[in-house]
DNA sequence: CGCAGAATTGATACATCTCAAGCTGGGTGG
DNA sequence: CCACCCAGCTTGAGATGTATCAATTCTGCG
């Protein structure tokens, strides 16, 4: 049902110094919910590249992304693929109350998820509002998300796909840390042009191109083919289409996330 | 704020004779929790083509279709609008714990909406699980229905799009009573063309020539401009490019939905 | 060194958009 | 009751953005 955890297993980790606790659906726990969830949980590793779950398989667990980037896929019959999610530490993944998943998760880093026996976790769910309060307020934050990326797809010029694209990874960079240095926005791409490609509904072909000219527009700088330097942001934004404000679109950065 | 109710203001009602009683946000509550909500429910009447909420608006309500159709829709500056969801009867209107609303909410046929002040509300769903545990479910649900959307938007032909969307117009309309009829499938079109372009990501010509194009490869069968039949709804799957399988794509049947 | 996966670039095909005319049906006022 | 009107829709012809097919060129790695 999930492909052998080939990385090393992470070690066994106290949630009160795990990196994702204010973040993560065990958010608002207290100290006794956090010893509940501590007794049903367990840690697995994946490389990248390796799939996580395939869709339509039984999944007996929930889980959070701890550190790492996992894709969400859907697929058509004749090889059509689309993301429709991309998980970064502290999204969740599963949904309780369902048997199967729904979509397909692919690690595209090394991985590692903490992860929940599937019953129990639901069962706590009914039992303490705290985990199903948070739960809810992520999911809220995702449908958002989803939303925000549906008027990408429907609407946005590839150009625009691109720039929207570059603005949420680099959005979502700084706010873990890596602050807006005066030279600029700097961060690497989690995705391979095909990744990106799969994302915003676009041929590898196309993505490449755009890439190449916003490059060449100076919006952005490329050092090798991963390594992003975003000199003005707002020139960036403008280029995605959507204006400054910050509407349903600040879904990505107050994240924290569901999934599958 | 919203304009004014035109339609006749609904009367009053009755809890558990109403509609949605089973399918809405309410729908796990009991005889106490039904009490407290008809204390903070009132009802709200608008006409075909009125909106009901603008985008960036303070909402001070949350509430529930009861009757009638709404779209939720997102705009770009350059009047570019995407359409990112459809609210039938037993939706839910409004994010709590967030001031403004993230989209607008457009009547697109006469709408009567069971509205709730949204502090007591949100009160409410601090105190009794039942009602949060429902919006969970229902938010799930109306975020996998936006992913299976994300598919369309981002992979699927003009053709597909359309076929698509009869597809989910159709078997919503059977789920609601009208039984398959041995005739076939046969429903009336909620949306304008342009409205249907909205949704799909595509401009109003482009809709209008695909569906001329499946009115003459017998897909469907046409009375007037809304009237649809559709002799085999294999065939129409066949079309949209799914195969026949529930996936997620069953989202919008099993649904009762989140928004705004 | 050379290979394999990833990315770039080019030439061409095609789906969808854009702009522009008409059509249709239901409502309205003379 | 009829003529008109207008929003919604259809259809056409041409422009355009993106996909497709096909070489190369990178880049890291055994």
């Amino acid at each position: 049902m999930f492909q052998q955890s080939v990385a090393a297993p992470a070690r066994h980790q106290n949630c009160s110094e795990c990196p994702i606790r204010h973040r993560a659906v065990c958010a608002r726990c207290d100290g006794d919910e956090l010893d509940r969830l501590e007794e049903m949980k367990y840690y697995r590793s994946f490389q990248a590249g390796q799939t996580v779950v395939w869709s339509g398989d039984r999944m007996d667990f929930v889980g959070s992304v701890v550190s790492g980037i996992a894709t969400l896929t859907q697929g058509m019959e004749d090889g059509r693929t689309q993301m429709v999610g991309l998980l970064l530490p502290s999204d969740f993944v599963g949904r309780p109350g369902r048997q199967g998943a729904a979509y397909d998760v692919v690690a595209t880093t090394d991985l590692v998820m903490c992860c929940f026996r599937k019953k129990p976790f639901e069962e706590m769910m009914e039992r303490t509002p705290h985990v199903a309060q948070r739960l809810l307020q992520m999911t809220l934050d995702e449908l958002d998300a989803a939303r925000e990326w549906m008027l990408v797809l429907g609407r946005k010029t590839a150009r625009e796909k691109i720039a929207s694209l570059l603005a949420i990874i680099g959005r979502r960079s700084s706010d873990l840390g890596v602050m807006p240095k005066p030279g600029g926005l700097v961060f690497d791409l989690p995705l391979t042009r095909e990744a990106m490609a799969d994302y915003l509904g676009l041929t590898l072909e196309t993505v490449s191109r755009q890439i190449s000219a916003l490059k060449k527009d100076g919006v952005i700088i490329l050092e090798g083919k991963r390594h992003v330097t975003v000199p003005d942001f707002a020139r960036l934004i403008a280029e995605s289409g959507d204006d400054g404000t910050v509407g349903a679109g600040a879904a990505w950065s107050r994240r924290g996330a569901t999934t599958s």
